[in-house]
DNA sequence: TGAGAGTTGTTAGT
DNA sequence: ACTAACAACTCTCA
């Protein structure tokens, strides 16, 4: 009898899963079987590059899955570790697999196109029924359009002007039971007990990445509970917590008002929910839609709904620049969308090499800056502004360092490692794309302040400093040697001195980004605008200049 | 061609 | 709490 295997992706949830239904559906015409599969490849971009939070996340996601699909349809989710192309059609072969579904990947992403397109032609070869459901973006992307405008304005107004409303979610599918008593409890398709059970990646080499096999860091995170739990239950219930029950916060919601250095939640706390698909985000959209509907509310860019519109933006825009030029979007060379800067590598030199560790290990000397990425390697997840504030720092505000090598930082660490959003932010915050106001810098001493005045978010991820006054917290070197002996941290002993001179280094920089924009007027990219304009526009700005 | 807008800066004044 | 100066970006649209 001709079985379905629904092929969970990103979309690790029961509820809004057209494909599973659709699946379901076709089962349950024939009597046959439906096999949930989930298919643990080293390579893609959820494993490629990933810490042991982003791991466990993943790993308690899957178990949630299966345990859901355990207790509520007697059914399982059969882990398979390997590339889709190789082992998929094994199973096919192997469980008499007619048809599959899955959530469609519209990330762009190089290594997911070139997985999906071998997937769909051995499903062909196969004559397998393959059916890609939109799932995790609002809209199918190619209802945007061939050319999307890369403004947020401009996106806003296409939003406006397009007919089809986004769809509702469908209902959440009844499984047939699965009656194999011996499958089942095979424990050959169980999951990994942890993140040791993960294969290697193939594509990238082992000191390339940040080694999350290491099993003293396994150990260590076994330890701990995570401040954020992955799964579908988890995600809902703090959907159910974080908006459905706080209808005015919801309507009053923008943005630039909540604070980076919150102890608490100042946001959703939902991006790690999405971007695995714990949640969907058409259920996000329409719970928000509901409480909208109750009263006046704020409106984008700043608003809820402008934030799922902003990582709608974030992956036309992906999209966009790699069909310009393929996997160009995650980096600078060949970006259409990124100004080319002279960015330090930190494989530079041994003193870049330094300075990049001391950013990404939380030990710049800045107490809010270090805080920040001790919260990200902790937790792994930071707000939005303190996103800002580190990746500024990095960049063109302190270390002039490459936003490439930021970016690969942030896609190890965040549980809401995003390819489309995590590299349009990037880009931003480094003045290379979309936003080029480089003389609006983040001050590492005063940004957090107007949040914080107390420093109690520097206090608790950076405890050397627990005890400093809040005259001194957020420039702990300026404190009297007797109050730091005091205070039981001595600045350059217990805690280091800043790696650079924040008011020297970030007037220097903004020199260097004013000179290659004005490189790029001249020269290269000014040549792509130059050629359109077909006169002298580029040479007249340099003599304004 | 030039005015106006751009999710989320800082500092020094009132 | 608000405002202007900072020294001045790019993109859109009329």
């Amino acid at each position: 009898m001709p079985a379905t295997m629904h092929w969970f992706r990103r979309g690790l949830r029961l509820h809004d899963q057209p494909a599973l239904v659709k699946s379901t559906q076709i089962a349950k015409e024939t009597g046959a079987k439906v096999y949930p599969v989930y298919v643990l490849d080293p390579d893609c971009y959820q494993l490629l590059r990933c810490s042991v939070n982003r791991a466990n996340f993943l790993l308690e996601a899957l178990r949630d899955l299966d345990s859901q699909l355990r207790v509520r349809y007697s059914s399982r989710l059969f882990v398979v570790a390997g590339k889709p192309q190789d082992v998929l059609p094994q199973l096919w072969k192997k469980w008499g697999i007619a048809a599959i579904t899955t959530d469609a990947d519209q990330t762009s992403e190089p290594y997911a196109l070139s997985r999906d397109a071998a997937v769909r032609e051995l499903a062909k070869k196969n004559s397998i029924q393959m059916l890609e459901v939109v799932t995790e973006t609002l809209r199918d992307m190619a209802s945007y359009g061939d050319h999307v405008p890369e403004t947020y304005g401009g996106f806003t107004k296409l939003w406006g002007t397009m007919k089809t409303p986004i769809s509702k979610e469908v209902d959440t599918p009844t499984l047939p039971p699965f009656e194999d008593k011996q499958l089942l409890a095979d424990k050959t398709f169980d999951i990994p007990a942890d993140a040791c059970g993960i294969p290697w990646p193939t594509t990238v080499s082992r000191d390339q990445l940040t080694p999350i096999w290491n099993r003293a860091d396994m150990e260590a995170a076994k330890k701990k509970t995570s401040r954020h739990p992955g799964g579908e239950t988890e995600g809902l219930a703090r959907l159910k917590q974080h908006v459905v029950e706080r209808k005015q916060w919801v309507r009053e919601f923008e943005k630039p008002k909540t604070s980076p250095n919150s102890l608490g939640f100042s946001t959703t706390a939902l991006s790690m929910y999405i971007g695995l698909g714990c949640v969907s985000p058409r259920r996000l959209y329409w719970e928000v839609d509901k409480i909208y509907k109750t009263g006046a509310h704020a409106q984008p860019p700043v608003s809820l709904h402008g934030q799922l519109m902003w990582r709608e933006f974030n992956i036309c825009m992906a999209r966009q620049a790699n069909r310009k030029v393929p996997g160009s979007w995650g980096q600078m060379a060949g970006n259409y969308l990124c100004r080319p800067m002279p960015w330090k590598s930190p494989t530079d030199d041994a003193a870049t090499a330094a300075q990049y560790a001391a950013w990404r290990d939380g030990k710049t000397g800045y107490p809010f800056v270090d805080a920040i990425m001790r919260q990200l390697r902790q937790e792994g997840f930071i707000h939005h502004l303190g996103r800002h504030m580190v990746a500024c720092f990095l960049t063109r505000g302190d270390l002039w360092i490459s936003w490439e090598a930021g970016a690969r930082v942030f896609e190890e660490e965040l549980l809401d490692a995003d390819y489309a959003v995590n590299n349009f932010n990037w880009l931003w915050l480094s003045c290379s794309g979309f936003f080029y106001q480089y003389f609006r810098c983040y001050s590492p001493i005063a940004f957090g302040k107007k949040t914080d005045p107390n420093g109690d978010y520097i206090r608790k991820y950076v405890p050397e400093l627990k005890s400093f006054d809040k005259k001194y917290i957020y420039e702990p070197w300026r404190a009297p040697i007797v109050d730091q002996k005091k205070w039981g941290c001595v600045i350059g002993n217990d805690y280091p001195k800043p790696i650079v001179a924040h008011d020297v280094a970030s007037k220097a920089n903004m020199s260097k980004v004013a000179s290659a924009y004005a490189a790029f007027k001249d020269g290269g990219g000014g040549a792509k605008r130059a050629a359109e304009a077909a006169d002298g526009a580029g040479g007249k700005k340099k003599v304004k200049r």
